[in-house]
DNA sequence: TAGAACCCTGGAGTGCACTCCAAGCAAGTA
DNA sequence: TACTTGCTTGGAGTGCACTCCAGGGTTCTA
């Protein structure tokens, strides 16, 4: 086990994320993220596994959960793996609803298509 | 041509499109509906050529364009059929949207799948 | 004709998800 | 050391899409 794991600042993360510093520290300060570590001096660094966690929030972010939502999920996974099923609820909630979200979607692309082409529109399959 | 075409209140109109009353002036106000036509004391009358337009106005939501888009569209379709080109690249950078999000979507889809599999829970494929 | 239910307006309020500000301390470079 | 750039906090501000309120006129039913 290495003691010279990578540490990010908060820029580094705001560079790899598209994240802004604004949204980084709202984030923690609303419980979405575990406590970042800090510097000696009190700034923060953030590590791999904090990185990966932001990737997967950007993924829960996408699938249009709210933000309460996503707190809650945080909160599941710092209580342990006993919120293991309540963890597998909000998921499978969130899975239904980006699907039905999917169906709305395509059935909104069919009319658009059809409105395109009665602009005498170049409507694209691609 | 009939002089008796159905007029809806209102509350009939909202009790056919779900949207709310708040909402429907909402809408007259910043100018996404065509002018309503109104009885001799000033009181919406709503046609069936307004609920067909709200109809579509709902599609529109559905595919996630800004009401300011939605505007727009309404204003160009007010301004007669030398706007057809406008309309056409509104709605095709709206298809657009849509598709991306589409994929967005279906992406968050498989990594919601991936996580309830973990939690070895019962991710149907329906 | 009385009462209940409905509708009108301009403007204020709400909830969400950021986004920014001020004032001050910390870190890196010439 | 001086200077610039970066990071800190609590709290205020923003933009969107509604949503509601007060005060008053209208329409329907018994």
């Amino acid at each position: 086990m290495s003691l010279t794991q990578t540490r990010y600042t908060i820029s580094e993360v705001e560079a790899r994320t598209g994240l802004s510093q604004h949204t980084l520290r709202w984030y923690e300060r609303i419980g979405l993220m575990p406590h970042v570590d800090r510097s000696h001096s009190g700034q923060r660094r953030f590590s791999d596994a904090d990185l990966h966690w932001l990737a997967f929030v950007g993924k829960l972010r996408a699938t249009g959960m709210s933000v309460a939502d996503m707190v809650r999920y945080a909160e599941l996974v710092r209580e342990g793996a006993h919120t293991f099923a309540e963890r597998r609820e909000l998921l499978e909630r969130t899975r239904r609803d980006v699907a039905a979200r999917i169906a709305e979607l395509t059935d909104a692309l069919g009319v658009l298509d059809h409105k395109i082409a009665h602009y005498g529109g170049k409507a694209r399959s691609t």
